[in-house]
DNA sequence: GGGGTTGGCTAACTGGGCTAGCCTATTGGC
DNA sequence: GCCAATAGGCTAGCCCAGTTAGCCAACCCC
């Protein structure tokens, strides 16, 4: 009985993988299992189930996509900013959007892990926020602003929901300068 | 053996009930038959397995919201129409959770009913945003921009995304009121 | 090389979806 | 009113995914 040298991040981030190719509701430990050749029950060595998998691959991709968001907020600011981490979150949802699906997931009250990623993700819509000058209340309406736009648009787009033939980056872009005018107006609206 | 009066609108309207109760994910053939004190395979004269219960789900659902928005629409125009279209599009998500993410499912490319159905809420939008003076590729735009927003705000709000207590209502509020703002500059924009 | 730990495995159960085929309630024609 | 056809329930039985329990071999350390 050879060893397949499995460990818990090497399936997690195996099963991210099948997320990203089948999709995150057809994740299933049966698929992950026959990636690795191995039996469906030998999984629950590295995992606590299916549900504990979906939280895990959720904190794993919510980790990355801070990452990836935060790399593209450095070193800019303003309108700058948001259209480098408007374009990086798109461009991380049709990458993985498996990884993408998870992210959305909310952290349980108690998962500090979770919570924490979520958190580091805000903290960058916040920063870029911050160079617009938007603080407290503003700036918690223009990050669920934010959020649905770039959110709603992200899922409808990979869902197949805008069939129409019209270009979908320009749609994208003037949706992210619509966003950019109103945060801006808010700024000075006080 | 007593008849229990089954048809497939009552199926489906009853099934889409138990999708508002707990949940589009959950949705499962056995809670439907029990709602019914019905054995599971019954079911089956009347609908085409779990998937084919789901598309008749989201025929109904969007059919209803189109229905929805239409009176909403109605006799309004510009931001106000849109500020009625709005509250209603997040009203039905927040009645009928299940409902709401059936709607979101995209037609099959040879489902002429489904197609009909969310041709006709593109049509009430497509009223709404005429109301602005847009058209053509503006109006295309305009659509995704408003679609991505209401649905991404919905979507989150729904999933326990918004966990500040900052009042969500007021944040809605604002949301609306900036893409107001967008569709009225890009009319002035041409 | 022996013992503990780890990481595979099989076996077995649950529960949901689905099909086949039975049997009775209802309905429509005469 | 009867008889046949249809339609709408049912049971039985299959498959597949998830889960748990418990076995046993591989690895690691001394």
């Amino acid at each position: 009985m050879p060893r397949a040298g499995l460990s818990h991040d090497v399936v997690v981030r195996e099963a991210a993988d099948v997320a990203d190719a089948t999709g995150w509701d057809q994740l299933s430990l049966a698929a992950v299992a026959a990636r690795f050749g191995v039996r469906l029950p030998s999984l629950y060595k590295h995992i606590s189930g299916l549900d504990g998998l979906r939280r895990d691959i959720a904190v794993q991709a919510t980790r990355e996509l801070g990452e990836v968001l935060s790399a593209a907020a450095v070193g800019r600011a303003g309108g700058d900013a948001l259209r480098a981490v408007a374009d990086a979150y798109r461009g991380f949802g049709h990458a993985y959007p498996g990884r993408y699906a998870a992210t959305v997931r909310a952290p349980a009250p108690d998962d500090d892990e979770h919570r924490a990623v979520t958190d580091a993700v805000l903290r960058v819509v916040l920063a870029v926020l911050a160079g617009y000058g938007l603080s407290g209340d503003d700036a918690v309406d223009a990050t669920r602003a934010l959020r649905a736009g770039l959110h709603g648009f992200v899922t409808l787009e990979a869902g197949g929901g805008f069939g129409l033939p019209r270009d979908v980056d320009r749609s994208f872009r003037r949706l992210v300068d619509g966003l950019d005018a109103t945060m801006t107006a808010w700024v000075s609206a006080g």
